[in-house]
DNA sequence: CATATAAAAGACTAAAAGGTCTTTTATTAT
DNA sequence: ATAATAAAAGACCTTTTAGTCTTTTATATG
């Protein structure tokens, strides 16, 4: 469904924005040993990220990488248009070049029908959300481990 | 959401589907003109279609690709799943490894339900019906149009 | 200001997906 | 038989995706 660098890509940023919700800013190397992505390669996508303005980081010690909380949420479906584009949301499941509404291919309404609710969940899903989720999980939970 | 030799699998073997309904047997160069597909990889694809049992070939003049009645139809999930493996059924949205109905990531149940109406979808549609759909509007279509 | 630290930049490699082409083999009609 | 036909086989190439590594630049802190 997703490719490698959409993955990263988001397992990272929940992880950033659980940092952050505790006041971290954790580095590369931090954040690809614990969602357990390769290291360099995690890199390479956190700066794409950073070039295109998704998250903000600051070099030398103490850096790291976090999210300007001025800013926005920040939808599944933004980031994941700018790591592999919007063809999941746009393309024919049979392949063929005239399809639409007017003029449907065989699969056409069975398929929109899942499209669109793709389209839904990631574009309602955030960032932010998810890692909230993941905060409160672990609240719950910490008091009966303990 | 597809790959390209899945596309063309599907596009290729509908279309085989439906000229074997009017008594032909297409060859590789008119399938993939009519698909709107490359001629070799065409090729390349449905070899492997036929090595893997899916349509029979015939060599020589007069020969091409064609279903045997007598196999039961082919559904989209097993083109697929030939095609380009089981992992856009199974895997995790999220690209978790750790992420079942017990112990699941954020996004987990929404996107497991997305996930079983695609299988659904492809589990019942398949390749014979697809054609049918086709004849049978092309049919309807044709007085009109002439 | 020096130094340790951490991201930025970018060159490089590896693997997978997508695609092309030539040669071989099988079949059928003459 | 043999010539024409059409798929089978497989070598090869190209592009994209995935991943690695080294060097450079910026920054906080002693």
């Amino acid at each position: 469904m997703f490719n490698k660098e959409t993955e990263y890509a988001i397992r990272g940023l929940v992880y950033i924005q659980l940092q952050n919700f505790n006041g971290k800013r954790p580095g590369i190397a931090e954040i690809a040993e614990q969602i357990d992505a390769p290291h360099f390669y995690t890199a390479k996508i956190l700066q794409r990220l950073v070039r295109q303005g998704f998250i903000e980081s600051q070099k030398g010690k103490g850096g790291g990488f976090y999210f300007d909380s001025q800013k926005p949420d920040l939808s599944l479906k933004q980031l994941i248009v700018a790591t592999q584009g919007d063809s999941l949301f746009c393309g024919c499941g049979f392949g063929l070049k005239q399809c639409d509404d007017n003029n449907p291919c065989p699969l056409h309404d069975k398929y929109a029908s899942i499209r669109n609710a793709l389209n839904q969940l990631v574009t309602d899903e955030n960032v932010q959300s998810l890692a909230q989720t993941r905060l409160r999980g672990e609240e719950i939970q910490s008091p009966r481990l303990k």
